[in-house]
DNA sequence: CCTTGAACCTGGGCGC
DNA sequence: TGCGCCCAGGTTCAAG
């Protein structure tokens, strides 16, 4: 389910009762998401405080006062929810009475926080997902986050960047704006998006967005724009719940509603005066969306 | 370095 | 109802 948006909004629903709770006990129900679980997990969180809960690209990351970060990796299909264990209802956190197991569920964190006795599941049916503990500063050198690209909502996303970036690329601009390297965050739905509102073919070489001069074309200012823009808005949305239901309260994000071309294969296309229909093409084996006369550039 | 394609895994939807 | 096929928000690895 999870791109940037997405996983930013699980960040903000998990936040409030993460933390500053201790984690009183972990349920680990199998040996190996995506990949074998670390050494001793269990073991390692139990007892550990959680001093706060950040995002990179599409990692969640719980600091613990252990020194270790948690990190986490929903993959396609993970998710994570929050059950409350009696308690007071808390404004904001939605109350799911008796949780029981669902199919799927991988990992069980019982937390003892600010919000009371808390249940914090991940599920993940096709466990692309995966956890790690590193120590924080060792993080930054792992492979998981060594050599990953920059946030797209951040300053260091520049046309300037994505010049020096893209810089004689043969590869699509699609294969290009979904390279964790250059840009770590986006997927497949935010980067269709991004080339709809900036009318670039998904297909034009990615170098072909840079001058001689190794300057940024002006297509490439536009597109920063759109890229933070369709960002932005989906994060204010509470992401796009596409297949499943992606927030930890068990609601719905909104922002698919807003897709322009994601997932419309056949639809018109909603640029005034365009009378188009989106169209799908495979591009490194994954759907493009878009609008073949919207997107000339 | 680059690119493409397959692999990982389960489930939902659709055509027959 | 069932079967087979295609598709899915991501990443990694092998091969050309």
């Amino acid at each position: 389910m999870p791109e940037l948006p997405e996983v930013e909004t699980v960040r903000r629903g998990l936040a409030p009762v993460m933390e500053g709770a201790v984690i009183a006990r972990v349920e680990q129900r199998r040996a190996d998401l995506r990949f074998p679980f670390p050494e001793r997990f269990v073991e390692r969180l139990e007892g550990a405080r959680i001093a706060a809960l950040g995002r990179r690209a599409k990692y969640l990351l719980a600091d613990l006062d252990t020194g270790e970060t948690l990190v986490s990796h929903l993959g396609m299909s993970g998710s994570f929810r929050i059950e409350l264990d009696g308690g007071e209802e808390t404004p904001g956190v939605f109350h799911i009475p008796r949780g029981k197991a669902l199919a799927h569920d991988h990992v069980v964190f019982h937390l003892d926080g600010p919000k009371g006795r808390v249940r914090v599941t991940y599920n993940d049916p096709r466990r692309f997902g995966y956890m790690e503990l590193l120590r924080r500063e060792a993080m930054d050198a792992h492979p998981y986050f060594a050599g990953i690209g920059v946030e797209p909502t951040g300053n260091a996303l520049s046309p300037d960047y994505l010049a020096a970036r893209f810089r004689g690329k043969t590869a699509p601009l699609k294969a290009a704006l979904l390279d964790q390297r250059i840009i770590a965050g986006l997927g497949n739905i935010y980067v269709c998006e991004a080339m709809w509102r900036s009318r670039l073919s998904p297909e034009k070489p990615a170098g072909r967005l840079v001058m001689q001069d190794g300057a940024p074309a002006p297509a490439l200012a536009r597109l920063v724009g759109d890229i933070r823009d369709v960002i932005a808005e989906a994060i204010e949305a509470g992401g796009s719940s596409l297949r499943d239901h992606i927030r930890t309260d068990g609601s719905l994000g909104y922002f698919q509603h807003r897709f322009s071309v994601y997932d419309r294969e056949g639809e018109a296309c909603t640029s005034p005066r365009c009378g188009d229909t989106v169209r799908r093409i495979v591009q490194g084996g994954r759907s493009t969306f878009y609008c073949a006369s919207c997107q000339q550039d």
